[in-house]
DNA sequence: TACATACAC
DNA sequence: TATGGTGTATGTA
């Protein structure tokens, strides 16, 4: 609604430029897209085969496996104030994931909503992982019911698999459904398996079948119709007629069920092998999931919700194939295409991707360039075929909590505290990450978002310090806005900026120090950051430009500039926090950090200009430069006479800081 | 770097 | 009866 109107209020905008523009210029932007495009046409690559298999409304198929009574019924899992997904019956009451409860209820009055269990839907996706990973060892999980994996080495070695390993026992609720693990001559680890058992998925008889002579009773094994074309069936659809059940009521050691003598063998082909791995994964959980065949990871994932649920779809390896299903797609299934991108595209006539070519002039105009190579890269159907190694850890990591509405300036401060030390736990927990930017967000009870962000010359988690960050953050807007009284529906802090083993990242160290401090507890201090930078284990050269940090005592507020010149040079720098003697953050109020990045000397006076107040200073010529050669940057402090001449003192004689 | 948006699950 | 939490990418300044 108000949303919607944002919306049309961009795109009426949008479209006054477009109407301004010549048609000379469009003509341009049609030459240029024509160039992107036959660049693009280059690109096709069908050497991979990338599976893309999702789980069919995972959350609510593991609760209703998990009680049977929601099994007919509309039912959702999520809370009152938000659904992560409902059952396939709520469906058909337009109940969706990402729906607040409430609504839901209007739209379906039975709705059985059940709490979200993360613990259990983890324990699940480890199993199903297990049996991803016996098709790609590099699968990539994008979260717990979804994953991409490159079939390709696989479906090499399976042409040498026998025909027993690529049979498995037919789907019964009341039969062994056990496995041998290793038959697919893949190596899996069975420790994840076996934690997982009894913790979230005991209702699986076993699943922890570590190999074992439960091997395949061949004389009833069914022979799959070798697939042809898409699969829309269910795996369980395709097992053979009638035969003869056979007499085998042997239980199975694990289990403890009978086995079940029916046997369903699976084709080498590619279909067929994910046929296979679905079943596996139904065996294992008696979940179902669909998947997508197709030769890169976009068009697999569009594949894989072709023929949900529990359906799969191959997309032909060809450009013919491919731009035939790419040109009546509507824009809305390609991945990072949402709500608003839809509504945006369809002002300008944008609904299918076949659209996308139809008006690229248009959209050349209209749009980045890197979304608009990424839409005509879509209505080609080029995407990765590689599987990216998912190597670098979380790129940040926040904690925010909505509330009802609150202004009450102490209960604000004392959530952004716990929300820190929150996050700091997070942090130390994750590897112990440390990061440098902390951002504050707060949403206001009319939904409006802010975010807030400052970023520390180093790297930390410690609570406090995250909090004294988030706090002047909060502080600053609430004056900032001080004439309505700032009320708050939600709070969040973000920790970002993380350091690395990249040399990069560690260029700048802090040396501070004060006059009150006598110079053995200074040269602590140094021994400290020495220490520090030996169990990170540095030996980067000192290829790096030097760099120094200063301090100065000051009572402007953080984030004010300030410019130093070096040597004629001119360096902006940011007020970003203080330093006690012990190297920690305490004091967002007073004192300045001052960073030189580049073009240090080490025998020169720096002169600072302080372009707020336009005081220049300078630092004493007595100065000591230390240089860390070893490490790059240089360290700098001044010796303990600082006395009368340190440029500083007028700044803030009481705490003077002297270098 | 800071901020807003959009998106996915 | 009143709309979540976590994380990523991107555009823009």
């Amino acid at each position: 609604m108000k949303k919607d109107k944002e919306i049309l209020k961009k795109v009426t905008a949008l479209k006054e430029e477009l109407a301004a523009v010549s048609e000379a210029h469009l003509e341009a932007c049609m030459n240029k897209a024509n160039a992107l495009l036959s660049s693009l046409y280059q690109q096709y690559d069908f050497t991979r085969t990338i599976v893309h298999m999702d789980m069919d409304a995972f959350y609510a198929a593991v609760e209703m496996r998990d009680n049977p009574s929601l099994a007919n019924i509309p039912m959702a899992v999520g809370g009152e104030d938000m659904l992560s997904t409902s059952n396939y019956i709520a469906r058909r009451y337009g109940v969706r994931a990402a729906m607040p409860g409430f609504i839901a209820r209007k739209l379906c009055a039975d709705l059985v909503i059940v709490p979200t269990d993360m613990a259990k839907y983890s324990a699940v996706s480890r199993v199903i992982r297990s049996v991803l990973s016996q098709y790609d060892p590099n699968m990539t999980p994008l979260s717990l019911d979804e994953a991409y994996m490159d079939f390709t080495d696989h479906l090499v070695k399976r042409r040498e698999l026998d025909d027993q390993s690529r049979t498995f026992p037919e789907f019964s609720e009341t039969m062994c459904r056990c496995e041998p693990e290793e038959r697919l001559g893949v190596v899996s680890s069975t420790e994840g398996i076996s934690s997982a058992v009894g913790d979230g998925v005991a209702d699986v008889p076993n699943l922890n079948e570590d190999n074992l002579q439960n091997s395949v009773a061949t004389d009833d094994t069914r022979i799959l119709p070798s697939a042809t074309n898409s699969d829309t069936e269910p795996s369980e659809a395709r097992i053979m007629k009638d035969t003869t059940v056979s007499t085998d009521t042997s239980q199975c050691p694990r289990c403890n069920m009978p086995h079940n003598p029916k046997r369903i063998l699976f084709d080498v082909g590619v279909e067929d092998a994910v046929r296979e791995m679905r079943h596996r994964i139904h065996l294992k959980t008696r979940l179902t999931a669909s998947a997508g065949i197709a030769a890169n990871c976009l068009l697999a994932k569009i594949c894989s919700d072709q023929n949900k649920p529990n359906g799969q779809y191959m997309l032909p390896f060809t450009v013919d194939a491919v731009q035939d299903f790419m040109k009546d797609l509507p824009v809305r299934k390609v991945p990072g295409v949402g709500k608003v991108s839809e509504r945006q595209l369809a002002a300008f006539d944008v609904k299918v991707c076949s659209d996308f070519y139809k008006h690229r002039d248009v959209l050349y105009f209209l749009y980045s360039g890197g979304m608009f190579e990424y839409f005509l890269s879509v209505y080609l159907g080029l995407g990765a075929n590689r599987l990216s190694k998912n190597e670098d850890g979380p790129k940040s990591k926040s904690v925010e909590r909505t509330f009802r509405g609150m202004s009450d300036p102490d209960q604000l401060r004392t959530l952004c505290h716990e929300l820190s030390l929150e996050l700091a736990e997070d942090l130390k927990s994750a590897k112990n990450l440390q990061g440098k930017t902390v951002t504050l967000k707060i949403k206001l009870v009319t939904f409006e978002v802010k975010t807030r962000s400052q970023s520390l010359p180093t790297a930390t988690n410690d609570g406090e310090d995250i909090y004294n960050v988030a706090n002047q953050l909060l502080t600053t807007e609430m004056k900032n806005c001080s004439s309505k009284p700032l009320k708050l529906r939600l709070m969040g802090v973000r920790m970002s900026n993380f350091t690395t083993s990249d040399s990069k990242q560690q260029k700048l160290k802090v040396i501070r120090d004060t006059n009150s401090t006598p110079s053995d507890k200074r040269i602590s201090f140094l021994d400290k950051i020495e220490a520090e930078r030996k169990s990170e284990k540095v030996n980067q050269s000192c290829n790096e430009p030097l760099g120094l940090l200063a301090y100065m005592s000051t009572d402007k507020p953080i984030g004010t500039t300030s410019n130093i010149s070096n040597a004629g040079r001119n360096v902006s720098t940011k007020l970003s926090s203080v330093w006690d003697e012990s190297g920690d953050v305490t004091t967002r109020k007073t004192g300045k950090i001052i960073e030189l990045l580049e073009g240090a000397s080490n025998t020169d006076p720096w002169s600072l200009a302080d372009s707020t107040s336009s005081s220049v200073a300078t630092i004493p010529s007595d100065s000591t430069v230390k240089t860390a050669t070893k490490y790059g940057p240089l360290d700098f402090y001044r010796s303990s006479k600082s006395g009368a001449l340190d440029p500083w003192a007028k700044d803030d004689s009481s705490s003077l800081g002297g270098f």
